[in-house]
RNA sequence: CGCGGGAUAGAGCAGUGGCAGCUCGUCGGGCUCAUAACCCGGAGGUCGUUGGUUCGAAUCCAACUCCCGCUACCA
């Protein structure tokens, strides 16, 4: 009965921070599925690493008189340190730079290549005899051959927008040292996508499930027909292409890093003693998702689809929920503005929960949405702190104080308390609906009213006008509530759930209990109670914004 | 240019054919267990524009306006 569930997350680049757009797009919704399957008593296995390869890093390293392997070394520890404080549940993040990594994309690679899927030819690109390599499109330079202005880049002219083949360019030059390049002709291998368009295009469109926005963007891109891409490059950072003659190239990070899924769970596997078990999560009834931003559908829905398809005998993407883009205080998020909520400087000075809060309520699962301090401090002060945190602390509270902090017996429910707990049991059903759907804002809308519906059945049954039997049965139910919504906050709110459930003076984790409705022993010994969440000032939205305009380059 | 998303109360959003909803804010009241928190009630919207389909449209169709993003390694 148990389900299997494999939970990819995007792969992060190891050449910068984390910043909040990323939670929000991909990190925090797979945590938060992650959660939910698990406390359902179903198999997870949610993986994902940093992606090690590519230009960026290596002109990074040189700049810095770094090895690239120093620069990922260092940004992912910080990855790491990131999903811990932010407990982001992965069972497994690796590096696209393991040894397993590399022979198993090498192999995946071969594979293909001897199916006939992937297959040698030659195009003209730019190199700089200066720096002596082949330049990436965004690394030429020179003036627009549509709408002359100077100093656009090789892949696309900010000025008119348009898409541009950098041996077009008038003028070019390289980005790096600005020497005139020439033009080379290079041998490389290319992924016959061509090959798969049809397939694909029939099981996208059966894949009626999807969001919207993810099945009309895909069917429109296979509508249009695909073309073959080169997937491997004139650099010598990255995974060694395993053909004789080809020392000098790498394989693309496009199609090496998704095959990191793969490789994430045989590592997985290997770390659990059982290198065979994998194949739970990527053959048979297993289901795999893919959590991601809008600007990876592509590698999503179609190449790591076709990927899979020429290699054969593994599961394809049961759905890739992919979400829109956050901005910050109504602009877009951009790194090299330092436009953005670094995720390590925020995880320093707050708590996880707040954000993991905002973020789930905000969303951008059907279009975009903002973060802004004032909105945040909001959410956290007017939202969680006054409708759930203070729900918990009045009763834990009252009842500590009424009942020498212990779990008081209830006498016989009356109708009203009765309700409140079918409403308790009905949230449960709703929010595991929703869950089950990626449907979180809503699944977090619906727990928070359950806390308002509390809120409301003691405000009628006013159990600190006198102690009596029927005040005790009143608290037992609001513990009672209270259990449950640990439970249904657990998977957005992992930290305060544990917390609740030890103030409620349970031993070990709200994972144990599953997602079943609360049970609570009277008689049971209470922790001393402590609000769940801590009040913002007001002053942090004042010196947030000016700290982010401050810092914008 | 092409493609995608959006335009609904002061703010942020949900709502895909049947009397226009939610959270916050605001105004009035109640309560006093609780982190000045909680509960009740009110005010507030010609659902971007124009035209069409329909007994009936925020919801379907057409055209248009404005905003955001993407165009294949920024979630």
């Amino acid at each position: 009965m148990s389900e299997r569930i494999f939970i990819g997350v995007a792969w992060p680049y190891a050449n910068g921070s984390l910043h909040l757009g990323h939670i929000a797009g991909a990190y925090l919704p797979a945590d938060i599925f992650a959660r939910y399957h698990r406390l359902k008593g179903n198999e997870v296995l949610m993986v994902s690493g940093s992606d090690q390869h590519g230009t960026p890093i290596t002109l990074r390293a040189e700049q810095e008189g770094k090895k690239p392997q120093q620069i990922t070394a260092i940004y992912h520890e910080e990855f790491l340190g990131c999903w811990q404080k932010l407990g982001i549940s992965f069972d497994r993040f690796t590096t696209t730079g393991t040894q397993n990594h590399h022979q198993l994309a090498q192999h995946f690679f071969l594979t293909l290549l001897e199916k006939g899927y992937i297959y040698k030819d030659t195009m003209a690109l730019l190199y700089c005899p200066r720096c002596r390599r082949f330049l990436p499109d965004r690394y030429v330079e020179g003036t627009c051959p549509y709408c002359h202005s100077p100093g656009v880049r090789g892949d696309q002219c900010d000025v008119c927008g348009k898409p541009l083949n950098p041996l077009d360019l008038i003028d070019p030059h390289c980005r790096i040292c600005a020497a005139l390049p020439e033009v080379r002709e290079s041998e490389h291998f290319f992924l016959r996508l061509s090959a798969f368009n049809q397939e694909l295009l029939e099981w996208v469109k059966g894949n009626t499930h999807w969001k919207q926005n993810v099945l009309n963007f895909t069917i429109n891109l296979l509508t249009e027909g695909l073309k073959d891409r080169a997937i491997t490059r004139d650099i010598e950072w990255g995974i060694p292409v395993p053909v004789p003659g080809f020392d000098e190239k790498r394989i693309y990070v496009w199609f090496e890093a998704v095959i990191g899924y793969l490789s994430a769970s045989k590592e997985w596997a290997n770390s659990v003693g059982d290198e065979q078990r994998w194949r739970d999560f990527w053959q048979g009834d297993a289901r795999s998702y893919y959590f991601i931003g809008k600007d990876n559908i592509p590698f999503h829905t179609i190449i790591w689809p076709a990927m899979l398809m020429g290699y054969g005998g593994l599961n394809l993407p049961y759905d890739v929920p992919a979400n829109e883009f956050l901005t910050l205080e109504g602009r877009p998020l951009s790194t090299s503005r330092n436009w953005a909520v670094w995720l390590p400087d925020y995880l320093e000075r707050y708590d996880p929960d707040p954000l993991r809060y905002f973020l789930s309520a905000n969303m951008p699962e059907s279009g975009d949405t903002d973060f802004s301090w004032r909105e945040f401090l909001r959410r956290n002060n007017d939202e969680l702190v006054a409708t759930y945190g203070n729900l918990v602390h009045r009763v834990l509270t009252l009842t500590y104080r009424s009942f020498e902090g212990r779990v008081p017996p209830p006498g016989e429910l009356d109708e009203r308390s009765k309700a409140l707990l079918g409403k308790a049991e009905d949230a449960l059903a709703t929010v595991d609906g929703l869950l089950y759907r990626c449907r979180f804002r809503e699944a977090m809308r619906t727990a928070m009213s359950l806390a308002q519906e509390a809120n409301r059945y003691l405000d009628e049954k006013s159990p600190w006008k006198r102690m009596n039997e029927e005040s005790a049965t009143t608290l037992y139910t609001a513990l009672l509530v209270i259990s449950n919504l640990k439970t249904l906050f657990y998977p957005f709110l992992p930290f305060s759930s544990q917390k609740l459930h030890r103030l409620l003076g349970f031993e070990g984790q709200v994972e144990d209990g599953g997602w079943t409705p609360a049970e609570l022993p009277a008689g049971q010994r209470l922790a001393p109670p402590e609000p769940l969440f801590a009040k913002l000032e007001e002053e942090i939205e004042a010196r947030e914004t000016a700290k982010l305009r401050g810092s914008r380059g």
